[in-house]
DNA sequence: TTGTAGGCGTTATCAA
DNA sequence: TTGATAACGCCTACAA
């Protein structure tokens, strides 16, 4: 270390004194300048801000929303933010809250209910709201959390809390329909998370639909919505003779494919699957058909919904429903010839 | 663009003057009893938390924040949550910060250096330390930034910073060895963001190898490194009559893996594709051939980094080398007849 | 339109 | 071992 270096290793930031002094005015006007400015005359406030511009002030943040309760934060708490439909929603969620001025902290609770509760509990200080997506938390906790501070759920339905429940049931059972115009007598479902709404809400639809059509459906479940999981079933797919598989989300489709692509069985060709979430379908070979859920976007309504509570706590409590687009690409086809004479 | 209004509907948590007001103490004592009992005598520490425990009380992270200047909080800035690769870095890194007892601020930077500034900026009065990973920053504003908070940048090297750079370069240049040794005689790089220091290290790696082998190299420019930017030079790299392409990372293999299939161009028998990152190099078919930069392990290495300098400031500044695994999957082959015969 | 002064909830520095 | 009091940096009535 250099001597007479100073006691702090970093430099400290200018207060709202030191601008006030330099441009000669009162802390009040350098803090109107910033927060208020329509109080002051046009050109003091360009003065001021001239002045904060070449010291590099910036408000504290903290010292903000110790004076006015508010702490121009949120939190996002995700089960993964690896996976592309969080990450996504991430994407579109964090660009809103900026805008709208908000600073946003991340937590990802490894599809663990304990640590969704930890960061939840341990976040509410510092934030704003909540914007909790596809939790696997128990209603009553959830509730609690709501109890204290805004929130908006995504994809978990809770009477009486905000909510953002993007509605795949029709798409997949438009899917289904696709699937038996197709040919394809026998299906599968590959499911998600035991505790995720979505996955109730899938595998109902599903289920639905292939009554409906009289078609056979068979359920088969996965650990965790992955890859793996997905690669992993194909066994016990071919063995079920199914000629089709509806998947709980893009990644586990991608999986099927690769599965079966390993065994010589061609998409669409030999097989068809199906996938939901619509941020890696297009970039998958072949791209797949799939349910879009806009989580970009959902992300964006999602922080709204936040926002406009902030601003209105009278307005918490909706639900609002978002809808889903079944697209068809180039993962499903005709049932095979030999598959479909074996169910007949 | 202005934060909620101040009316809370919600619970409002209790002050130390109330807790100290029932408990017949002054704030200080209420203060340490919970920030350094043991200056204190054993039973008022008791009755203090008692009292403290039966209002409900929790220390205000706010008000202490201010108070001490320490937030307990620290910030990711990347410039693509939903790009893999930062994805899993910023699991690692958010893990390991939550069990080191601190929050995580997340900005994403949409790959422009203005919001990357702004976010640097606008986060620095609530977070003891950045971690900065790839940066599109000029290195007189990193600097300007790191002088007035800890800061660890990855995957960008200044001098006098502290740093953590994953080394692909052995591996790159392996890569080319292995093209080389299929009978690949002239090969395509496609190029990452200008900006990118990962992406110069990538560039010259592959030349320099090349130059050695005497193997052809054909730069592509992209965009972004994206999905959509691989495919679209598909085209590009039939026409320049090369048998191999080395992509900036996996997404852009992945990419260009499927712009070949479209054209009926099978890999790994017609074209060889080598990708970098690792992450979903193993959710492709065929598996990619690529270079595994253990990223999840990056962030923890890198929150680890900022933990140590803001335990002692002087550890500031030393950079650290991690290594890269060049993995042969299935994604690379021997070079066509045809197209070596091309080259002859 | 601008300035003054008190307060937000804690912690830190002195005294006692 | 405890208490009084001054920061911390900003916002916001209230005054001027």
């Amino acid at each position: 270390m250099e001597p007479g270096s100073p006691k702090r290793p970093f430099e400290t930031a200018p207060t709202i004194k030191q601008v006030a002094d330099v441009a000669r005015v009162s802390r009040a006007t350098v803090s109107r300048a910033f927060g208020a400015p329509h109080l002051l005359r046009r050109d003091t406030v360009e003065s001021v801000r001239a002045v904060a511009e070449r010291l590099g002030y910036v408000p504290n943040h903290i010292a903000r929303a110790l004076s006015t309760g508010r702490t121009g934060n949120i939190a996002l708490v995700v089960p993964d933010i690896t996976n592309a439909f969080f990450a996504a929603l991430m994407r579109g969620a964090q660009a809103k809250a900026r805008d709208a001025g908000y600073a946003t902290f991340v937590g990802d609770s490894d599809e663990t209910p304990e640590l969704e509760d930890m960061l939840l509990t341990k976040l509410a200080a510092q934030v704003e709201g909540f914007v909790l997506v596809s939790p696997r938390l128990s209603q009553e906790r959830i509730k609690h959390h709501a109890a204290r501070r805004a929130l908006v759920l995504v994809n978990s339905d809770i009477a009486d809390l905000s909510r953002l429940l993007i509605d795949t049931k029709p798409s997949y059972e438009r899917a289904v329909e696709h699937l038996a115009s197709l040919g394809h007598g026998a299906v599968a479902y590959l499911a998600g998370p035991d505790l995720s709404w979505s996955n109730g809400q899938r595998a109902a639809a599903v289920s639905d639909a292939a009554r409906r059509l009289s078609l056979r459906v068979v359920d088969v479940p996965t650990s965790r919505p992955s890859f793996e999981a997905g690669r992993a079933c194909v066994a016990c797919l071919l063995e079920a003779g199914v000629t089709a598989a509806l998947a709980f989300d893009d990644v586990v489709a991608q999986g099927i494919v690769a599965g079966l692509a390993e065994r010589g069985v061609m998409v669409p060709r030999d097989f068809s699957v199906v996938g939901c979430d619509g941020v890696i379908a297009t970039t998958n070979f072949p791209p797949l058909t799939s349910i879009d859920v806009g989580c970009l976007s959902a992300g964006q309504r999602a922080v709204d919904l936040l926002m406009n509570i902030l601003k209105d706590p009278t307005t918490a409590g909706q639900r609002i429903d978002l809808p889903a687009d079944f697209i068809i690409r180039a993962s499903t086809g005709p049932a095979q010839k030999l598959a479909a004479e074996q169910q007949s």
